[in-house]
DNA sequence: ATAAACCCTGTTATCGCTAACAAGGCGTGC
DNA sequence: GCACGCCTTGTTAGCGATAACAGGGTTTAT
């Protein structure tokens, strides 16, 4: 007896008018007298109607869904974004369509994108890390709103951005303020935006103080691979401070660093990034940058739904200021 | 000039064949000719046809989305399982709609439900650790296939689980035999089914050697409520080991016992559950119970898709093993 | 030779909704 | 009193696909 769910035309005739007039009422329409509207919803209420979205969305040619292309969805820095950009889309009636990205190079990126727009999203958040060169998403058609996380800026697309060379001109300067002299930096893998700019931020701040940018060893992110940087790094006596560009590496470092008898922060300081919440629990509690992935995931929503409906003052280009969270992992420099 | 993207109707034209020919060819319907199906395949790449999933869902009545219930995707278990169902939902050609639960009662749940149910999805997976007592999912429409989580038996509907218990029964038998004699338990929040059944297994464990089950305090799986609950424990001088209900609680007993200057392993054992990719990093090496949350989260798919597309002989229930890491962190119990 | 059986393709109806236009009822201004 | 406009409601068409049925052509069975 798989009895259909209850149409407008049902609603309709329940309450005496026209599937129209209970259309006016479901998209609050303003020409409806108020007399209508209340016997309308109370036969939907009655009926229990709901409306059939995919009918909506082949008459207007609107999903109302809003693709994101995301890395690596289990690191808490996506996970935090997706989480905030899942609030923001609820509010605004969007659903998401989320795709998760097994690699970072060009043609998977365009790839993705093909299938949400293939699926009928209305728009797109791309937070796509990677360092693409000079023609970056060439492919994004110019008709469906997009919006680039923590991309490139291509100068086209409207994009919401942490500031990662300031992120790591803080910490840098955090510790030349401590008098260290060779700060070491164990950036994340080479063909990612935000090693890039760390790693941009780190140099400028050593040069603007004359010190060496020689102490650079590529990660993965990875709590390994930190641990294994941290032990090439102590190869040179004379580093004495480590800016990791994640916390995960941080941790593995500090692993290194407590074989090799190493005292934090008493002979060698460490900062993050990321602020993970269990950084301020580790031993010693970690000094790192801080930033908001909720609020990166919010404004790059509202600057989506903005552009989606239609409204043309929208900002290009939405920039979110780090901060530093000082803890005892960093201390003034040894002797 | 927007004009609208190719229908059927024009790759119908196109090729000199009727529209429902193409939707033959795009169904792999056999009853077309190869001749025939060639001919509208290169139309099709030659317009750049894409169908329009609403007119599809319009007229078959399904959406092939399937709803996602899940709590605070942050975190580490649910973001990974999250992964594994929408690599599996991708393969079965399913889209997925997520839903973030903000806590985990009862009308919390049932009003994410019947959001998703009016989203219009075919199925739905429900990651509800709550521990609803003797009524839950009671508003679970009898139509909508749904696979349950890490939730309760319920007897009717299909669930996939970790066995909490065994893996519970494993962290603090491996204590026993090193000799600890009063094990702590910091479990997570009390109304979580994982809580609950983590906690059975730890009694259960230590009620066979005849053991106390006085030292158990509650955390909030927080980094922070595990130092909290580290240090209300500590107040217990007969304690040697602990047994937190995950690694971040862990985490910040492992502070909390460094504050305290108690070595671990040497004076106390500490143990944690969910295996993080941070914990081998950890100073000592974590030990901990490993759970496969890709696993979960695939086998929950592969179960929901087969009752989606009718396949009576489906499982009811599927049970995953979980295992024992044994790393630095857990030693013989001291004197 | 004729009917039955297939294989392949086309025609028509329909899913549930919104857009666009039509139209009835009432008040207002001259 | 009549034309006009506004407010509210109804009518019709169409979005782009699949389902159900119809039918022409060829092969197979009797």
């Amino acid at each position: 007896m798989a009895k259909r769910p209850p149409s407008m035309f049902d609603v309709a005739q329940a309450s005496g008018v026209s599937h129209q007039t209970v259309s006016r009422v479901l998209n609050n329409h303003e020409s409806v007298s108020d007399k209508t509207r209340a016997k309308v919803l109370a036969s939907m209420e009655k009926l229990g109607y709901r409306p059939n979205l995919a009918a909506r969305a082949l008459v207007t040619g609107k999903s109302s869904t809003i693709g994101v292309l995301s890395y690596d969805t289990t690191l808490f820095g996506p996970a935090s974004m997706l989480y905030a950009i899942r609030e923001s889309a609820r509010e605004g009636g969007y659903t998401l369509n989320t795709l998760t990205l097994k690699a970072i190079d060009r043609e998977t990126v365009e790839n993705g994108i093909q299938e949400l727009v293939n699926a009928g999203v209305d728009g797109l958040v791309i937070i796509a890390p990677q360092y693409v060169g000079d023609k970056p998403f060439s492919n994004i058609p110019g008709i469906i709103p997009t919006v680039i996380v923590e991309g490139e800026d291509t100068g086209k697309i409207p994009s919401v951005n942490v500031d990662q060379i300031l992120g790591a001109q803080l910490a840098v300067e955090h510790l030349i303020s401590l008098g260290h002299k060779r700060i070491a930096h164990i950036s994340g893998p080479e063909n990612w935006f935000e090693t890039q700019k760390r790693i941009e931020g780190w140099k400028c701040a050593l040069e603007k103080s004359k010190l060496s940018t020689k102490s650079l060893v590529a990660g993965d992110w990875s709590a390994r691979s930190g641990y294994e940087a941290t032990k090439e790094i102590l190869k040179d006596p004379k580093v004495t401070a480590i800016f990791a560009a994640n916390d995960s590496m941080a941790l593995g470092a500090l692993k290194a660093l407590s074989e090799a008898k190493i005292a934090v922060p008493a002979k060698m300081s460490l900062i993050g990034f990321d602020n993970l919440p269990e950084s301020e629990f580790l031993v010693p509690e970690l000094t790192t940058v801080v930033q908001d992935f909720q609020e990166v995931g919010k404004r790059s929503l509202d600057l989506l739904i903005a552009k989606i409906e239609g409204k043309k003052n929208a900002t290009k280009r939405v920039d979110i200021t780090p901060t530093l969270a000082i803890r005892a992992s960093t201390a003034k420099a040894p002797h």
